[in-house]
DNA sequence: TCCGATAGCTAGGATTACTACCTATGCACT
DNA sequence: AGTGCATAGGTAGTAATCCTAGCTATCGGA
């Protein structure tokens, strides 16, 4: 397994709820906005994407709906109200643990703070 | 599971190794390193870090020795060449890996890029 | 006609951090 | 003397989740 792999394990969900702030997406163009987003970074599978959607609509997260465009089956995520909630606190859920590896990664005493 | 539990998949590795930058350490130090380093948020049960550092020992990142202190079994762990290595470059994964997810969790088109 | 992009899905494997438990020493308090 | 806590090490088994590998299907272009 590659070792990028792990790292996403536990911030994937805010990641796909995040894509959602600004209006309902399909699974396919959440997983080009996460992969445009991060700059090439996440370019994650579809056998990551579908299950991580099916989880977070159980969790009430956010609500999928049928539509037809093209002859193409397409299933449209949107972000419930619960959903919202949630990925506005775990937003400031990444800020702190970001902090919190950053400082203990880069140990650097702060040039004075005045 | 601690939705916490989850988020440091990936990282616990880069972090243990970093505690050991400064010198070698034992693995009870290690964890209170952590602890402390972390503002108490990485305050870690033994049975994750002592697995995890003999994750590290085997893949050649550290080596640990056997010593006795006030009658107390102690192993002490430092950084091979190869941990060393490891640790510069996951630094630098971090960083960008912070940077990917922070882009797509706070989308605030800079106020103005000259 | 075949291939790629789009669009959706599942089963099973691999990894990893956790819970829960165990042993043992030294010290402080009762 | 006995109890509990901090220190110090450890294991077995479980839960979570992301991946690989595979599947179906439509549409447009080479």
């Amino acid at each position: 397994m590659k070792a990028e792999a792990q790292a996403l394990k536990g911030h994937l969900d805010v990641l796909l709820l995040a894509t959602l702030r600004d209006g309902p997406r399909h699974g396919y163009a959440i997983k080009e906005t996460l992969r445009d987003g991060s700059g090439g970074r996440f370019d994650l599978p579809t056998g990551t994407i579908y299950p991580a959607l099916h989880r977070l609509e159980r969790a009430g997260l956010i609500t999928g709906t049928w539509s037809t465009v093209d002859g193409r089956r397409r299933r449209s995520y949107r972000l419930t109200t619960k959903g919202q909630r949630h990925l506005a606190s775990e937003r400031g859920n990444w800020r702190q643990f970001a902090a919190a590896v950053t400082a203990l990664l880069e140990p650097t005493p702060w040039p004075a703070t005045p």
